[in-house]
DNA sequence: AGCACGCCGACT
DNA sequence: GTCGGCGTGCTC
């Protein structure tokens, strides 16, 4: 015997280090990097693990368990993604386990289910059996196999396992670990005749045979002539159709053996479009300008901006560029934020690239996300462009040419909870950088950093000045509504300018689209008497109204009651909502403009899968005539008869209390206003404000990124903000509040030795508390001249210390790097 | 993260 | 008297 073999794994659970088995010689072979092994960890649990490592070093200090089973034949994972992996981990501050699970689709990390079976041949004094325990041994009588849930379900109790361990001594019970893979490939039945009918004579015997049974026959007859032209087995459903037969006859034909059946995996997500790819549109003067500066920019291997303002024809920029990266057989990633990601764009894609297009979001379900993980692992065509949300950085690329990050500005690239918290956007320039593959970020309204890194010759920079076919940009009009209420010229929440404005584009026949920012401006339920609101047992929040279900409910936790008709405080029964939503818009607009027809989109009216382009839909085919809507209408999308956009009250955007509320408004209003007249017509946009004179407002009416730009940069220099800074924010997380400010004070305490007034707070956020657990942040502002390592390290010894402090055990530390 | 073990309050 | 709350420690 040689000496033993053991592997390293990782395991998808937030412990830092990574674990050893032991492997027979015979698995040693078998096993590489990147394979899933099934292990068991702790007393009864078995994980998915990935293997990092294969070796003969013998553990020292505890003998290691042995893997359950293997579970891939070739790696899943390249060694590339285990770098990138690593790399996540450290900057990010979360485990390698952390990543693992966000990255790889759930459907191919099986866990183990505890099953609980009855021992056929115990002798049981039902006597001796408790009322919990004889209704588990019932149950079984009924079911042989039972699942934990279930019998939490039966007994109403959380926790049963003291009953499972008790039946257990009793010997009436027996418990398996069951590991199952969740991703079955999806099998298509298909036929054909059996080999003993392969000559003609014997076939004509088998008519002959058949001619009592006329079905029969047909069926026979029809699948020759669809072999004749496949060569091919036939698909049942396909053949059941062609001989106008049905599946109990073929399965006759199958049980007699004139027909053999077999099963071929098939892909789920199937290419539905035809297959005469649309010829690339030409790129007009400005788009090539455009395209040539990329080009020379990727030369010098540089990340580049395309900056170009909206509906200027991006799109096209990016598919010329996807088409050179795929001429050369090498693989392209399209990033969009989840909200942008619309049917729309896809056909568009498809209607250019045909099959070689694949989706990867979270809409998609888990075995279709298997599907395509697999393709771009094995180097499929069918996938050899994806689009795709955040996550898509996971795929298991092997030669990626390019990535486009499109939106580069939108927030939702960044992961905010659970761990790990990256920035897809920023992860992207890594991943670029790991695969050699040149990366371009697009956007009409770039972020500051990513403005910030151009202007320092960090990126490159491409610039699309005008408007696809010459359209003008809007015309913006900025209406003060401070003065409007003072004169009582205000009808509910619109005002004179926007009324007529709307009553014109109506008249014309065209669409209107109204913008109102929802988000912690929800309607919200107050007493006129005593000015109570109902807040949320759970939450640090008032209750918002929502009309439809005549509910109160809290943004936060599930809690939802009934809609009161008396207030809870004083009794009295004059309530009235408070702030204003797209739902009370939507209401006004219909009592102003009775003959309209009114539509609403927001994040109640587009749940389930196509709710969102059903409402796209209907405002396409124009029977919506004012779409009213929250943040999801500035995304990707393109309505041709749309002449006016109105934001109902910009202050809301504002006015929000963080460093980045000006240049998001900015973006917002921008992206917003850029809905407006995308034909020949120049749009209209008026923007509603109590303060028509800040200063971002006129940057958004004149258009004036640039100046934008400067002045939220000279701001960020004062206040050591990013992008100069970089920023940890920590949050504190525990249900004791004494216990919490202590733990956040300590933190702080400590963190400033080090790092002085770059530490601010404790601060409690917004709303302190969520779920019954008290949130207190603390924000590290680190200069780009420090060492972001260092800083790292010193944040990690400082939580050892921390965590041996007893008393602050169980408060939970969650880094944020980077925190939008 | 899960999960078991172990120690103190409110109830079948 | 038990059930069940969660603090503590460990997982190859």
């Amino acid at each position: 015997m040689g000496m033993p073999y053991f592997i390293n794994v990782i395991l998808p659970i937030p412990l830092e280090k990574e674990f050893t088995y032991s492997i027979s010689p015979t698995e040693a072979e078998l096993l590489k990097p990147g394979m899933r092994v099934a292990v068991p960890f702790g007393k009864s649990k078995i994980y998915t693990a990935i293997v990092v490592k294969v070796h003969q070093t013998a553990p020292t200090v505890y003998e290691a368990k042995e893997i359950d089973q293997i579970l891939d034949q070739d790696p899943l994972v390249t060694p590339t993604q285990l770098r990138f992996w690593e790399w996540l981990a450290q900057y990010y501050m979360c485990t390698v386990g952390e990543v693992f699970r966000a990255a790889v689709p759930s459907a191919l990390l099986l866990e183990s289910e505890t099953l609980i079976l009855r021992n056929e041949k115990a002798i049981i004094d039902e006597t001796d059996l408790k009322d919990d325990e004889f209704l588990v041994f019932e149950a079984l009588q009924h079911q042989s196999i039972l699942r934990v849930r279930e019998i939490s379900d039966i007994l109403e109790k959380k926790n049963v396992i003291p009953i499972l361990n008790s039946l257990l001594e009793k010997n009436i019970i027996f418990i398996k670990e069951e590991v199952y893979e969740q991703y079955k490939p999806k099998l298509v039945r298909y036929v054909q005749l059996g080999k003993d009918y392969s000559t003609e004579e014997s076939l004509e015997a088998l008519l002959l045979s058949l001619s009592r049974a006329p079905k029969q026959r047909d069926v026979v007859l029809s699948l020759f002539q669809l072999q004749a032209v496949t060569k091919k087995p036939v698909k049942i459903s396909d053949l059941a159709t062609s001989a106008n037969s049905s599946n109990s006859i073929i399965k006759t034909l199958i049980d007699k053996g004139i027909l053999e059946e077999q099963f071929i995996r098939t892909d789920r997500v199937v290419f539905e479009g035809g297959h005469d790819h649309e010829a690339l549109k030409s790129l007009n003067e400005y788009q090539q300008s455009a395209f040539d500066a990329i080009s020379k920019s990727f030369a010098l291997g540089k990340v580049t901006l395309l900056h170009g303002v909206t509906s200027s024809g991006k799109t096209e920029v990016y598919v010329k560029l996807i088409q050179e990266v795929i001429k050369n057989g090498k693989q392209a990633l399209y990033l969009l934020p989840e909200i942008a990601l619309t049917t729309q764009l896809i056909s568009r894609l498809q209607a250019y690239f045909g099959e070689k297009v694949a989706v990867y979001h979270s809409k998609y379900n888990v075995q279709e996300r298997v599907e395509v993980w697999n393709n771009v692992l094995k180097k499929e065509t069918t996938a050899q462009i994806v689009i795709g949300a955040r996550s898509a950085i996971f795929l298991p690329f092997q030669d990626l040419g390019l990535i486009i990050v499109d939106e580069e500005h939108e927030s939702s690239f960044k992961q905010y909870d659970p761990a790990p918290r990256y920035h897809a956007r920023d992860a992207a320039v890594v991943l670029g950088n790991f695969h050699g593959s040149n990366v371009l970020l697009g956007s009409a309204t770039p972020s500051v950093e990513t403005f910030y890194n151009v202007k320092i010759s960090k990126y490159g920079y491409a610039r699309i000045q005008r408007r696809y076919g010459d359209v003008l940009m809007p015309e913006m009009e900025l209406v003060n509504i401070r003065e409007q209420t003072r004169k009582k010229r205000m009808k509910g929440h619109f005002s004179e300018r926007l009324l007529e404005e709307i009553t014109e584009t109506l008249e014309n026949g065209e669409q209107v689209i109204l913008f109102q920012n929802r988000r912690g401006y929800a309607p919200i339920l107050e007493c006129t008497t005593c000015g109570h609101t109902p807040q949320c047992p759970n939450c640090d929040v008032s209750l918002t109204y929502h009309q439809l279900r005549k509910q109160l409910r809290c943004h936060y936790c599930s809690y939802h009651i009934a809609l009161q008709t008396s207030c809870q405080a004083c009794g009295s029964t004059t309530l009235d909502t408070k702030g204003f939503g797209t739902e009370q818009v939507e209401q006004e607009l219909q009592a102003l403009f009775p003959t309209a027809k009114v539509g609403r989109m927001d994040l109640d009216t587009t749940r389930g899968k196509y709710g969102y382009e059903k409402i796209i839909s209907a405002f396409e085919q124009q029977e919506i005539d004012i779409l009213v809507g929250t943040q999801m209408l500035t995304k990707g999308l393109d309505f041709r008869n749309v002449n006016l956009v109105g934001i109902m009250n910009a202050d809301t955007l504002l006015n929000f209390p963080d460093y980045r509320a000006h240049e998001r408004s900015f973006q917002l209003l921008t992206q917003v206003a850029g809905r407006a007249g995308r034909t020949q017509k120049r749009g209209k946009v008026i923007i509603q404000s109590y303060d028509p004179d800040h200063r971002i407002l006129q940057q958004v009416t004149t258009h004036d990124y640039v100046e934008m730009f400067n002045e939220q940069l000279y701001e960020r220099e004062q206040f050591k903000y990013p992008p100069g800074n970089r920023i940890i924010r920590i949050t504190f997380k525990h249900k004791d509040y004494n216990k919490l400010n202590e733990a956040a004070e300590w933190f702080a305490k400590s963190l400033r030795i080090g790092f002085g007034k770059m530490v601010l707070g404790p601060e409690y956020p917004p709303v302190a508390r969520i779920r019954n657990q008290y949130l207190k942040n603390v924000l590290l502002k680190i200069g780009n001249d420090h060492s972001l390592v260092h800083t790292k390290n010193s944040i990690k010894r400082i939580e050892k210390s921390f965590n041996a402090i007893s008393f602050y055990r169980g408060v939970r530390v969650i880094y944020n790097v980077d925190h939008i």
